[in-house]
DNA sequence: ATGACCGATGTAATCGTTTCCAAGCGCGGC
DNA sequence: GCCGCGCTTGGAAACGATTACATCGGTCAT
């Protein structure tokens, strides 16, 4: 493969004189700018971006580490962080983490290693002693959709208290006494910040929310039918299941159709995130929506402004609630 | 941060040395090697890859560029190649494609600078000049459910013939006769075999393939929802529509949904590639199920042959079909 | 005529590793 | 007592780029 140097000969110049037109530096004759790049071209001749980097201290890459790449959510999130990230010159590098710490910290190391200018992560449950270290390292670093307390990093989310309080105004409406949840892991900010919002809105209309109601969940699809299987084997099973993520939300219904249940003739169905097949499933299902792709771009410009020594701040955005026929209303007799 | 010079000199040995016991290299002192694995962990250093990479001319990185993340068959496959890789050893940089030639051609240039050991890929429709040029210079290479003809690149694939005759003769027996498909890009590999094992089927069958039947896709919603249309703007439209991948199925199941249309009542249909939410659409949705893991672990294999020296070969997997109620059978009289 | 200055280019150090080669040392065989 | 050998270790040259600094004509003001 060709370098530099066989570059500088072909046009007949030092390898200086090449670098500075391949960055375009001011100060080089047109004439000779025209030759050098006639050789790039004649030798098909790329820069070898490893010799680049270790030289500048700067790969122009960012770290993604999402927490589930089989969640449509986040290859959402994913794909509209790498258009952004595109538009401003930045490659990015995925690593899925799969909900484990494990590998959610083997991935920010190899990223690090890697040398990252910047890494945009959506933090696995649990105390994660890596991105502990890279943040104090001062890593340019922004959570995205979760976050770890504690940590001084920018955070851009989406605020779902509202719409929970919408979604349980909602199925109170419609006859719901016995609502129940299905949470992420314990340690989980959005999981926690979705059942103290839907608490707080079970407070307001007067229900309560006993502990056997509130299945714990870990975000993935098994744990959803675990969850639905315990509330079901309750004397009294709930009425209407949230389910804090779209795969546990899966696995509820891969449950109640092994039980034999109907929705939302046996019980109603809710879900956070909300993605293109619940408006085809049986029945459509009602979703609270993050304006998913605005919270990938607003959080790669958050990290680029670190990365190039602006500051950041944290940004929220809001959900809404998308209501379907899961929770019992028959959306074709509304309108 | 800490460089192996740092750790040298708190170990009270040469860099060589450090060197030495970090990839062990047999012949240094226990004694001496334990000096220096104490220096590691007290400086908590990590080795620049990128000076390694460019001294020893290997990242033991595997480049991915797949066509569409938002296509749960690829994230399926993404995490499959991702799993294999890092138990080989080896990281995994996904490029998403968008199914755009121009975006596909740009990760893969971008890969190659990145001097990636090896490409993974599965081409978009069209000639592609960066991947010929890749393989035309030897740049290990293996593609993975799509391919383009002329190069020699190993691929690793399914074949769907057999499933799709097996489909066409469930959809016969049911009573169908006037069967409709909707393609992916005209150049697309996996497409043409879809189109043609769904002719040869048809003809089997004696039945007509007329053109007006064949909807040309892209593999993207959109597409699936304008073929739709144009099938029930035809005098006689058909009575099943099999849709080569699954988002062109939801495109096909939204349009369906805007003209007031029913599956299976008024019309059947069946998708390429299985996806969980089929399961719970309205109806069940029949699929042609991919060993999409086992596509993603072969797709490996052969990858690291190539770049470790050995030799790799082909390798062709097969699709099964999977009968739910979009077609008509109810599954619950069958069983 | 001289020196300051300017624009265009080249020389060489540097980034953090790996690895070839040489060197120091102790030891056994002659 | 010397030579050669094996075992450890160190010195220094790469890898392919960027960039501070030097160089070299030439112009212009004095």
């Amino acid at each position: 493969m060709a370098g530099i140097k066989d570059v500088a000969a072909r046009a007949g110049v030092s390898v200086a004189t090449v670098s500075r037109v391949l960055n375009d530096h001011s100060g080089v004759r047109e004439e000779t700018r025209a030759r050098v790049l006639r050789a790039v071209s004649e030798l098909s001749y790329r820069p070898n971006t490893l010799a680049r980097s270790l030289r500048t201290d700067q790969t122009r890459t960012l770290g993604l580490v999402i927490s589930d790449v089989l969640n449509p959510f986040f290859t959402e999130l994913a794909r509209a962080v790498e258009d952004e990230a595109r538009g401003r010159g930045y490659s990015v590098i995925i690593g899925n983490a799969d909900e484990q710490l494990a590998l959610q910290d083997h991935h920010v190391r190899t990223l690090l290693d890697r040398r990252i200018d910047g890494l945009l992560v959506s933090p696995a449950e649990g105390d994660s002693v890596a991105l502990r270290e890279a943040a104090l390292a001062g890593i340019p670093m922004v959570f995205v959709d979760r976050w770890i307390e504690g940590l001084d990093v920018p955070v851009v989310r989406t605020d779902g208290t509202r719409a929970v309080r919408d979604l349980v105004t909602h199925l109170h409406r419609l006859g719901h006494r016995r609502l129940a949840i299905i949470t992420g892991p314990v340690a989980s900010t959005t999981s926690n910040e979705r059942l103290a919002a839907f608490r707080a809105a079970l407070a307001e209309v007067g229900l309560p929310l006993p502990d056997h109601y509130i299945g714990q969940g870990d975000f993935q699809t098994a744990s959803g039918r675990r969850a639905t299987s315990e509330f079901f084997s309750l004397p009294e099973p709930p009425d209407a299941v949230f389910a804090t993520d779209n795969l546990m939300a899966l696995g509820v219904m891969e449950q109640l159709r092994t039980l034999g249940l109907r929705v939302p003739d046996d019980v109603s169905l809710a879900a956070f995130d909300d993605i293109p097949w619940f408006l085809h499933t049986d029945p459509p299902i009602t979703a609270i929506a993050q304006p998913t792709q605005e919270l990938g771009h607003r959080a790669v410009a958050a990290l680029t402004d670190l990365v190039e020594g602006r500051s950041a701040g944290s940004v929220t955005l809001s959900a809404h609630l998308i209501a379907r026929r899961s929770c019992g209303e028959d959306e074709r007799t509304r309108r």
